[in-house]
DNA sequence: CCCATATAGTATGACACCAAACTATTGAAG
DNA sequence: CTTCAATAGTTTGGTGTCATACTATATGGG
């Protein structure tokens, strides 16, 4: 949860300016988080196609904390995600056979088209997006966010 | 839960520009939101914090629709928030003199307080934080966020 | 070889969030 | 005045997320 507007003090801090930054964030990741779910088919969630996704792209047979990490969250989070997937027969979850400790993700022929569905129903949604930003806006965003990412990834603990 | 540098295809489309933005923003978001709460005192959370930073700033005796409303969030999310905010004695909630069906959020000394302790606690991340972005980078940043966060609220059905 | 430490995965409990269903009240149309 | 639709708030069930604690397996130093 957000805050819109935080207002107008005459001269706002430095600091100010920034608490907006993250709170306008903030509502952007929640108002297009839903509306990309709710387009999304068999019932899948954002973090769900996030993993499907990442193995369609950059391919599967990866670790559970691989994927964690990937991805920014903890692995009891990714536990419970990988668990729904494995259920609706998107991904098979086999163990390591170099790593006692570790298991290994695979992405099921299902899973694959599953993905593919993602991005099939997400794609209007995008293109109607693109009234939102110019492409040129969206050129000047990017590498702001992303240098800001990066810091917050490298100053984790604080 | 996103995913980082959705990586390098040779020319991506103005979609998957815009699909790679939604992402950043989605990992900004976790990592802010969570490095704000492990500050936060009274176990407080963000969506919690959101409330109390609300009635300061913007008073209180507002219903909660009007701040569901204003969060972005559903009446049923903000009902549970308000309830935690209600057991900690950080706010009050009355019903409403002239509608029977609503109530009024009415923050406590105890609640002013707390909102007061947040801003403290949270002071020093935020100026850490500076270091990430320089002044003029976050003047860019916010009018297209803005802009942004502006479309998709209008745009919210779909 | 054994033990201390690190790492992989899991389980639990708490919170936020949504969607959908439900109750109660209001208000307007007939 | 009655009825019906809209609104306020709540409840339930499912998901994601974290922090914390737990088990099992590796690994490195005596």
């Amino acid at each position: 949860m957000s805050e819109p507007r935080p207002d107008a003090s005459p001269e706002p801090s430095d600091e100010a300016r920034l608490f907006t930054l993250f709170n306008e964030i903030g509502i952007i990741q929640q108002l297009s988080g839903t509306a990309f779910e709710r387009v999304l088919p068999h019932g899948l969630t954002q973090a769900q196609f996030t993993v499907l996704n990442h193995c369609v792209r950059l391919g599967d047979n990866k670790t559970p904390a691989q994927l964690a990490s990937a991805f920014q969250v903890t692995r009891g989070t990714l536990t419970s995600t990988l668990q729904r997937l494995e259920a609706k027969g998107f991904i098979e979850i086999v163990p390591d056979a170099k790593d006692g400790r570790s298991k290994r993700v695979l992405l099921t022929a299902s899973g694959h088209a599953a993905a593919a569905a993602c991005i099939a129903a997400a794609a209007p949604i995008l293109t109607r997006a693109r009234e939102a930003l110019s492409r040129d806006e969206v050129e000047r965003l990017l590498p702001l966010l992303t240098k800001l990412r990066v810091w917050l990834d490298e100053n984790r603990s604080l």
